[in-house]
DNA sequence: CTACATGCAAAGGATTTGCACTCGC
DNA sequence: GCGAGTGCAAATCCTTTGCATGTAG
C-alpha cells in the first residue's frame, strides 16, 4: 500500500504546489510528474542495478524515451527540459551530476528530509544507486556552520566499481 | 619558498610520471601542466573569491583562455581536452562537477592525501572555493566500507550563497 | 626516421530558444 | 478568448574526432 499511494501522493502534491504558484497544468507536465513519481527511488531500498532501465536519477533523454516507450503521453524534448527546469526551481526535483557528462533529475526530498540520499556511481557500467548515511549528514550539518557560504544544498557522489563490475 | 617550488615540483613529477608511462612530452602539455600547477589551490589556503579569474577547479575553456592570455604558449582547444583526459587517466588531475553544466579540472591530491579537499559553490555568482574537513572524511571512509560499491573516489559539493552574494 | 603530439575544422550530443499552435482556465 | 503550455526545428554550447603536419626520441 505504501509505494503506489505514496508516489501518487507526491505527484498530486506537486501539481497542487505548482497550481498554487499560478502555473497551469498541461498534459505534458502531468505525464512527466507521473513518470518521476513512478521511477523515483522508493523508501530506503537500493535501486536494482538495472542495465538499461535506470531507476535512480534519470536524464532528460531517459525520461523522454520512457514516456514514449511506456505508451504514456509522448512529451517533446523541449518540454521535458522546460518542465524539469520549472520543477527544479519549485524545489520539486533535484538536479544530480554524477560525473557522466549529463545532468540527472530525481524527486527532491521533502521538507522533513525524508528520502534524502546521495549516490553511488559505477564508473564501469554507469549504474547509479542511492544511499543514505546518518553520520555523514551530521558531519555535513556541522561543517556547514563553519564554512564561508550559506549552505542550502549538498551533493555527495561516491565513485567506484559495482559488485557486478568488480568481479 | 613553499608555494613556488612546490607547484614546480608537481609539474616536474607529472612530466616524469607521464614519461615513465611512455608518453611523449610536447610543448602543449608542458604549458598546460605549468598552468595547472600555478592556478591550482595552494596548501590549505582557501581560494580568494576572485570574480573573474577563478583559481580553483578550472574549466577547459578557462584553461585555454588563460594560456592564450598569459602570453604562455597558446594551446588548441582539442589539445586542452586531450591532455586533460590523459592527465585524468594518469590520476594527475581530478574532474570536478559543480552543477554548473561544465566539467572543471584541478590537480589531483597526491597519494598521501595531501591537498585532498572538496568544493563550495555559490549558486549566485558561480565562484568555486575549496574546503577540507576531517570529520567528513572519516564519515566517508567508514561509509565506504558498508556500501555495495568498491569505492575509489568521492566528490562532495556544498551549494549556497557566498558572503558577497548573501548580503 | 617513425610514431606520437598538435592544430584546425568539422562532427556529435546535450540543452536552449524562437515561433506558431493548442488548450486550460 | 487570452495567455500559458507545448511541439517542432533551428540554434548554442561544450566536447570529441578525423586528418594533415610538426617534432620528440
Amino acid at each position: 500500500m505504501s509505494s503506489g499511494s505514496h508516489t501518487d501522493e507526491w505527484a498530486s502534491r506537486a501539481e497542487a504546489a505548482l497550481a498554487a504558484a499560478g502555473r497551469r497544468s498541461g498534459g505534458a507536465r502531468s505525464a512527466l510528474l507521473r513518470m518521476l513519481a513512478e521511477t523515483g527511488i522508493r523508501a530506503e531500498g537500493a535501486c536494482p542495478p538495472a542495465s538499461v532501465e535506470q531507476r535512480c536519477a534519470l536524464t532528460a533523454t531517459e525520461l523522454e524515451d520512457a514516456l514514449r516507450a511506456r505508451s504514456a503521453r509522448p512529451v517533446s524534448r523541449a518540454s521535458v527540459y522546460r518542465i524539469l527546469d520549472e520543477l527544479e526551481r519549485a524545489g520539486l526535483v533535484a538536479r544530480v551530476e554524477t560525473g557522466q557528462g549529463v545532468v540527472r533529475y530525481e524527486r527532491a526530498h521533502d521538507a522533513e528530509g525524508a528520502h534524502h540520499h546521495h549516490h553511488l556511481v559505477c564508473d564501469s557500467c554507469g549504474v547509479v544507486m542511492p544511499f543514505a548515511d546518518e553520520a555523514l549528514e551530521r558531519a555535513i550539518a556541522e561543517l556547514s556552520e563553519r564554512v564561508p557560504l550559506t549552505v542550502s544544498e549538498h551533493e555527495i557522489v561516491l565513485h567506484g566499481a559495482c559488485s557486478a563490475c568488480a568481479s
